[in-house]
Order: structure tokens, then C-alpha cells, then sequence
RNA sequence: GGCGUCGUACCCAAGUGGUUUAAGGGACCAGUUUGCAAAACUGUCAUUCGCCGGUUCGAAUCCGGCCGACGCCUCCA
């Protein structure tokens, strides 16, 4: 029972076997920092934190790469743009996307290396492709690879260049290229670059887009690696490109697995900025929106479908979130934290089952769900051993460091707040029910809601 | 023009030709519980899978056609 992933590369669905033995070496494309991370872009980075959790679960020892883009077009137009240094412009959003992936719980890769500190590996890979005749620079300056020099080109996203509808933005670009198709691995420098250039055999530019990936994850992860992951627009041309220039330079496979995810629909159209509907988390957690829920919203869907995200979805997601840590209060009210049994319930195979099959998400929730609802019912009914109480919080463990659907950090209570759940306790003793009435309305608009259970008074931080 | 995806209940969403007379979640409605709530639990909720044909003993699943939605085809995750 091992774990089998779709490979783009292959179009099949494959047993995932890594290079060596338990090692996994994974990298994913990460943000161009020009400005804030969208909902789209985290849809990504979510299905890729579904993987690695999963790898991790499994047993392997994951090294996660991913690239900050901090030098192409968008970035430099925006410094030009804003008249701040580039680096002032990468800085502050990259800052603010590691910000927001920790709080989407989001594990941090083992490094986040940023193109602008790769320069080097970039030029000597250029070097390389310029002297196996791969790749010539253009009487401007500018470096550009040579797509007929590569006969695998277009394997992976499933396109023949012939077939290439020629659009106005592909024909203007058209200077000084052999062939429309090729792509550019070293720009040269611009009057509209101001300062930000790099000296070169070729003279002062910068590195194109697709170079600085394979320069990365080379640097970072070798020549030959397991895993390499997007979402499907980077498909063509960013993949496509990273294989030809990669295998091209080394001679050698470049990446043994392909993972892409599908795009995600806001409000089942494409995000777009006339429409107004691209989500920024800054956004989302003004709405209210939880972590858990967002996370719950875009990995309930199977990866390679499109998800529909939506503002309206949001009471759903909510309610699911909410039932998930119900669950883990009722278990931990009953101490089945403290019961040393690390057996898994026979569920949790079926659930292992789904998630090695291309990471079935909805699947393995369903068996989730229904092996949930058993369990509580077993335990308010009294029918559950001990033995099994414990399993049921293993099960539960691992099912949320896989998904983290529950925050487990219990909200601090100020003392404001308990001295007044102090007085409704009292007032309940007593069967002052008007009185313990008012101050649960007057907790809720503190932001506060009580619930009385079995055991007492229970507050959570409202969300 | 080329390549590709999808259409399953009020909504979301699985379904890998026969243990599926179609998982799971949400909403709704009814009930249990509760001082009242909330939460939780129980029950109900698609004889049917966009439409029309075909293959098969058997199709949501395979094939063909049609209708509808969508993606990629040079820098958007």
C-alpha cells in the first residue's frame, strides 16, 4: 500500500518511488513578490502543504524547496513604478507572504531561496547551454535558448510548436529571435531597468524567469530530483522551459515527478481584476474567515479539479471546522490524550488508502467523517473501551497534522472574561437563568461564546 | 486552428464497468438531549448521474453524436 501520485510529465497515474530510499526532494514554484499573495496563489501552496504533510505522515524525510521570485518584470516595474529600490519592494512582500502562510499553518519549507542570490549558478547554466550550441545571444545583449536544439520540447504540457497560434503580444516581442519560440534566458539591460542589472559574459541584464528556477532547484536539490510542483498555468511555459534548459545544461533527467494543481474559481469565474474578485488574506481575515476554514474550503476538493472559492461558502466551512474540534474537546474531555495507545482504528487504513491514491482528499474525509460520527456516538453513549478512546485521539492526531482542520491552541481567556463566566456559574447554581442569560449575551458581544456542557461552562473565541 | 477538462440532489462534492438499488459535507424539515440556548446525536432528503444513441449479461463509469460551462497555446499559482 504505497503512495501513487498523477505525474504530469507521464500523464498517469505512478507509484512514487523516490531517488533514494526515503529521502524526498521537493520543490515548488513560489511567489513573485510584487505584491500581496492571492486566495489562487495559496490554493497552490495548500495542495502542496496537503503532499508534504502526507510525505511526512508516510515516513519521509521531506528537504522543501521553495523559490522567492524577486527579480523579473512585475517586480521591476513595480519599484520603477512606486520609486522604491527593488529590494525594498521584495522585501516587504515577502515578508508578508511568509506571514501569511504561517498563519494559513502552512509548514515553512526547509528553505526559501531568492533568485537574486543565484546569479551566478544562472550565468554559469547559460554558459553551459551557449557552448553545447543550446542556446546564442542576439545582438542586443540578450541570451535566448534554442527550442529546436531540444527534440523532447512540448512533452510536458502536450504541445507542438507548429500548432502555436501566433498571437499580436508573441509577434512583437519577435526581434531578434532565431524562432518566435524561443525564450529568454538572459535579458538584457533596458534604459526602464534603472539600476537593477548584473554583469555578465554577455554584458549587464538579468536573468529571465525560467532560468532562475532551474538554477535554484538544482543549486539547492541536485541535478536529478524527485518532486517538482505548481499550479497547472506554470505547466507552459515556466516547466516546460526549466526542463529543456535543465536536461539541456546537465545531459540528465531533470525531475523524476510532475504535480500540478488545478486553478481556483472565485465565484465559478476566473479571479480577475475587473471583477474584483481576487482575494487577498488581509481581505479574507477581515470577512472573518479562519485559517481552518480556508484551508478546509481549498483542500476539500481534489487537487486536480477546479475548486470553487466563494464568500458565501463560508458559514459551511465553519460549521465542518466546528464539528472537527467538537470532536477533539469531547475527546480530550474524556482524557483520551492521556491514554498511552498508539493503534491506529481499522479507518484509518481506508483513510490511508484514499490519501495514496493521487492524494483522494474527499474520499478520505468521507471515511473521516463517518468513522467520526460512530465514534462520538459511542462515546456519549458509554460503549467505547479504552483502548479504543485512545486509538480514536491517534487517529484524530494524525488526521489533523496531515489536514490542520483544528486549531488545538486554546484561546487565552482574559480575566475580564472569567470573572463574568465566575458570576454566570454562580447565578446557574442558583437558577438565576435570566441572570446567567444576560451575561452570556453580554459575553457574546465581547466576542465570547459560552456553552454549557456536562462538565460546565465551555468558552471559545468567537470567529 | 491545436491540445485538454468538466456537466452527479436545494448547494458543495466523491464515484478506479458488477459487494453503489450513487460516498461524504452543508442547508432545510422532524425528533432526542438541554433551565433556555449552543453543540452533539437520530431520522428524512437523486429509482437517478446534461441530452440522444451504441457496446455489454450488466454503464454515472466505455464508444459516437449533440447541447452547455471552462482551461492552456510566451512569463498568470
Amino acid at each position: 500500500m504505497s503512495l501513487k501520485i498523477y505525474n504530469t510529465l507521464t500523464k498517469k497515474i505512478e507509484k512514487f518511488i523516490p531517488i533514494n530510499d526515503d529521502q524526498v526532494n521537493l520543490y515548488t514554484c513560489g511567489p513573485t513578490v510584487y505584491d500581496y499573495a492571492h486566495i489562487g496563489n495559496f490554493r497552490t501552496f495548500l495542495f502542496e502543504d496537503l503532499l508534504k504533510r502526507w510525505l511526512i505522515h508516510l515516513g519521509y524525510n521531506v528537504r522543501h524547496i521553495m523559490n522567492i521570485t524577486d527579480v523579473d518584470d512585475k517586480t521591476i516595474q513595480k519599484s520603477i513604478q512606486q520609486k522604491k529600490t527593488l529590494f525594498f519592494i521584495t522585501e516587504k512582500y515577502t515578508k508578508a507572504f511568509l506571514r501569511d502562510l504561517s498563519w494559513l499553518n502552512i509548514l515553512p519549507a526547509d528553505h526559501f531561496p531568492k533568485a537574486t542570490d543565484y546569479i551566478d549558478q544562472m550565468i554559469k547554466l547559460i554558459k553551459d547551454l551557449i557552448k553545447k550550441d543550446m542556446a546564442y545571444i542576439d545582438q542586443g545583449g540578450s541570451v535566448y535558448f534554442r527550442i529546436k536544439s531540444s527534440p523532447k520540447y512540448g512533452l510536458l504540457a502536450n504541445l507542438k510548436i507548429e500548432n502555436h497560434q501566433k498571437s499580436k503580444r508573441v509577434l512583437n516581442d519577435e526581434y531578434s529571435k532565431e524562432s518566435i519560440n524561443d525564450f529568454a534566458l538572459w535579458k538584457a539591460y533596458k534604459e526602464e531597468d534603472g539600476d537593477i542589472y548584473w554583469d555578465s559574459p554577455w554584458g549587464k541584464g538579468r536573468p529571465g524567469w525560467h532560468i532562475e528556477c532551474s538554477a535554484m532547484s538544482m543549486a539547492e536539490l541536485g541535478c536529478h530530483f524527485d518532486l517538482h510542483c505548481g499550479g497547472v498555468d506554470n505547466i507552459f511555459p515556466h516547466h516546460e522551459n526549466e526542463i529543456a534548459q535543465s536536461e539541456g545544461a546537465t545531459g540528465k533527467k531533470f525531475v523524476n515527478y510532475w504535480m500540478h494543481s488545478e486553478f481556483l474559481l472565485v465565484d465559478g469565474g476566473k479571479m480577475s481584476k475587473s471583477i474584483g474578485n481576487i482575494f487577498k488574506i488581509k481581505e479574507l481575515k477581515e470577512l472573518n474567515f479562519s485559517a481552518e476554514s480556508i484551508r478546509y474550503q481549498l483542500l476539500s476538493a481534489h487537487y486536480r479539479t477546479k475548486v470553487n472559492f466563494s464568500k458565501l461558502k463560508k458559514n459551511e466551512n465553519d460549521r465542518v471546522v466546528q464539528r472537527f474540534l467538537s470532536f477533539y474537546n469531547l475527546l480530550k474531555i474524556n482524557n483520551a490524550d492521556l491514554i498511552e495507545n498508539t493503534i491506529l482504528p481499522d479507518e484509518y487504513l481506508k483513510f490511508k488508502e484514499k490519501m495514496n491514491n493521487d492524494l483522494d482528499a474527499p474520499q478520505a474525509l468521507g471515511v473521516f467523517f463517518v468513522w467520526m460520527k460512530k465514534t462520538t456516538n459511542e462515546i456519549i453513549n458509554k460503549k467505547i473501551s479504552k483502548e479504543k478512546m485512545g486509538s480514536a485521539w491517534s487517529f484524530l492526531i494524525v488526521f489533523n497534522s496531515v489536514f490542520g482542520f483544528i486549531d488545538t491552541e486554546e484561546a487565552l481567556i482574559p480575566d475580564e472574561i472569567s470573572s463574568i463566566l465566575k458570576m454566570r456559574d454562580k447565578a446557574r447554581d442558583e437558577k438565576n437563568w435570566l441572570y446567567a442569560d444576560i451575561l452570556r449575551g453580554e459575553l457574546l458581544t465581547l466576542g465570547w461564546i459560552v456553552e454549557d456542557t456536562e462538565q460546565g461552562q465551555r468558552v471559545s473565541k468567537k470567529k
